[in-house]
Parts: C-alpha cells; structure tokens; sequence
DNA sequence: CACGTTATTCATCACATGATGAAATGTGGC
DNA sequence: GCCACATTTCATCATGTGATGAATAACGTG
C-alpha cells in the first residue's frame, strides 16, 4: 500500500509552507508569549520539520521579530487621530485603539508585542516604541502642555483596557460594544490630554 | 590550607536556608514570572544546590505558590476603604493601592501574581480573585449598581496604572509622588465608581 | 557518647529546547 | 532529459530543565 506519508524533500504541488509557518508562529507568539512558544511546537502546528523553520526564518528571535510585521503603520494614522484638534482628540484616540484591536489581522501581532513588553527580554522597547511613535506625535500634533505627563497618564489607561478586554478577557469588558466604550473612556483620555493636571 | 569550599552534609551554625531559598524565590518569580523562573537559578542564587529547593518546596509549583503568600489581608482592608461611604472612596482606593505596591514587602507577590495572569497557565485566577476579594467587597459594601462594570472600568485603569509605574516602569509615572498620582487618579476612579454610566 | 533526625550535596534520569549539516525530493530552465 | 536550485526531512549536538535517590555531615536528644 502507497502510504500518503510525505517521506523526504520537496512536496509536490506549490503550497507555501513559509506563510503556514508565519500564520502559526504569529497566533503562537501572541497568545503564549515569546518564551512560552517554542521552535518545535510552530513547526507541529504547521507540519513541518522544525529545520524548515530554521531554515526560513533562521533564529527564534529572527522568526519573532518577523512575526511582529506590524499591519498598522503609525505614520498612516497618527494624523487621523491628530486632526480635528484638541476637541474629540479623546474619543478618535480610544475609537482608533478599539478598531485596531479589534481586527484579527492586527490583533496578534499587537498583543505579542505587549505579551513581550512585560517579559524579561525586550523591556523598554515596546512602550519607549509606542509612546515615541504613536501618542508622541499625536501630544506633539496638539502642542500639549506637559506632554510625557500627559501621554503617560493615556497610556495607563488605555494599557489596562488593552489587558483587561483583549488579553484576560475579563467581562463585561471583554464582550462591551464599542460605542459604549468610546462613550465611558473618552472623556477620561480627553481630561488626560486636554485637562488640568495637579 | 582548609578550604572554606562547604564539601557536602550540613553546614555548621544554623542559618535559615529555606528562608534564604523564598526570598530569592519571591524575588525572581516577582521579576521574571514563573516561566522565565528556573529552579536552578533560584538554588544557584541562594547558594545551595537545587536538591535543596525541592527538598523544602516539593515541586516548582509548589514553590511558586509559597512564594505568594500574600502579606495583605483583603478581609483586613476592605473594610478601610469602604468606610467612609461613597464620598472619597476613589482616593482611599488609590492610596491603598500605592501603598501596597510601593512598600516592597508586598510588591513582590503581588508582581509575581500579576505576572502569572498574563502568562498562558493562571489565566483567569488573578483577576478574577482580585475582583472578588477586593473589588467585589468594595462595591458592595457601597451598593452600587451594575457593580460589574464598574468595578471592571476601576480594575482597567488600576492595572494600567500599576503595569507603567511598577512592572514596565515607565517615567514620569515610576517616580510621580503619591499624592499627585492621587489627584490625579482618584476622579477618575470616583467617576467610574458613582459617576453615571453610558 | 550513641543514635535518630534534619540539612545538604552529588550523581544521575528523562526530557525538551534551539540549532546545524547532510541527504532526499521536487520544480524550472536549457 | 539534464542539471542547478529550492524545499523538505532525518539524524544529531549541546544545553538547560525539573526531579529523584543515595550519600555525607552536623544537630539534638537520650
């Protein structure tokens, strides 16, 4: 009996077998974190050797950061949210956030991202990256006063909403529709912005 | 020469190893979570061999589990916060959380705790007992309505707030004086709390 | 002082991980 | 059809992990 067993080399067909690789890792990182996903466990999941892995994508670290390929690209949006002014700066700012959040495609590279932010290794990289890429310009677009001050005190707030509804799913929180939390966040995040600070 | 090198057996004097072996624990659970963790590392820092580890904390898990024994009592401060009713709860609240997390006794577990609910096993644990033995208590000893949501939006912006200041530490929230965090936050806490809902 | 108990290390297991190099198999151009 | 090349697996290393059981040394009680 010809068993179906792919036994060695090439497959027959065309499949791209690096893009499986890349779909898994990135759903393994986001969900487990860096240190929890191993090498091993994507290449299973995709059915694969691990060697292929390697070979694609050489390290572990490399397949990270290649998994990390941002869907967002904050030059893109940062002028959305910044114009209109102070006015309603608030209420684009958490409306934006949901929606990205919210889109499969851009969900799991964000929460790797965030899952790494709180792991040993990469530290300060990823809040220095988004207050330096996102919410800087955006203070710098409004000519805050104050404006660490201020961007910190956002991200706070939008850092705990971020964990509480997309990584614990906590509810009601994780379920909530979106206008209802645009309508309770944004007047905090505008105070934050726009506010008197003690 | 009689080397000091400790060969094997136990060692002269009476010094409490197993005291040693937590605090290390502690400490390293509280700033590597439980994954990054390694029992050899643990033994290696207290100076002693990792047999000893297990021979006084049975599993890894084990070990994980005393070294978060809480130094705060929610039975025992639940009561301060609530007292006093509605009016200022915000601020109590914040100023209990600071408290807490600033005094270094016990930060350590409760980073620990905080870490593992973001990491794939605990999952559901800590929010959901931090809700219920804090939060919970609180918001009804006050009577409030729709106590879920509320206490979700406080818990949303506690966790942002304490994942900036004590795990990412992020400037200038890691060095802000107490009371002006208190200012700051304990409107916004207040209006989450009593204030109306959308 | 003898003896059981406790504290401590050594040697070792079984296993999982990240990584590499060689071999096997298909695809496409000439 | 042949040959360079890309794709895929196998076999293997070195390392690190959690865990166990036997051996050794100090302590405490009789």
């Amino acid at each position: 009996m010809s068993t179906t067993a792919p036994r060695r080399g090439r497959r027959p067909g065309s499949p791209d077998t690096r893009a499986a690789i890349l779909a898994v890792a990135r759903q393994r990182f986001a969900q487990q974190g860096y240190a929890a996903t191993s090498v091993r466990g994507i290449a299973t999941a995709a059915g694969v050797d691990s060697a292929l892995v390697h070979h694609y994508f050489g390290t572990k670290e490399d397949l990270f950061v290649a998994s990390l390929e941002l869907r967002v690209d904050p030059r893109e949006i940062v002028p959305v949210v910044a114009a209109g002014g102070r006015d309603g700066v608030g209420e684009r700012l958490i409306r934006l956030l949901l929606s990205v959040w919210d889109d499969e495609e851009s969900r799991l590279p964000l929460m790797a991202l965030m899952r790494s932010a709180f792991e040993p290794e990469g530290k300060a990289l990823v809040p220095d990256a988004f207050g330096r890429l996102i919410l800087g310009p955006v203070s710098e677009a409004l000519e805050l006063d104050q404006p660490e001050r201020r961007v910190t005190l956002v991200a706070s707030q939008l850092v705990g909403l971020v964990a509480l509804r997309y990584i614990a799913r906590i509810e009601p929180l994780a379920s909530a529709p979106v206008e209802t939390l645009v309508a309770t966040y944004a007047p905090v995040v505008q105070g934050y912005l726009t506010g008197p600070l003690p």
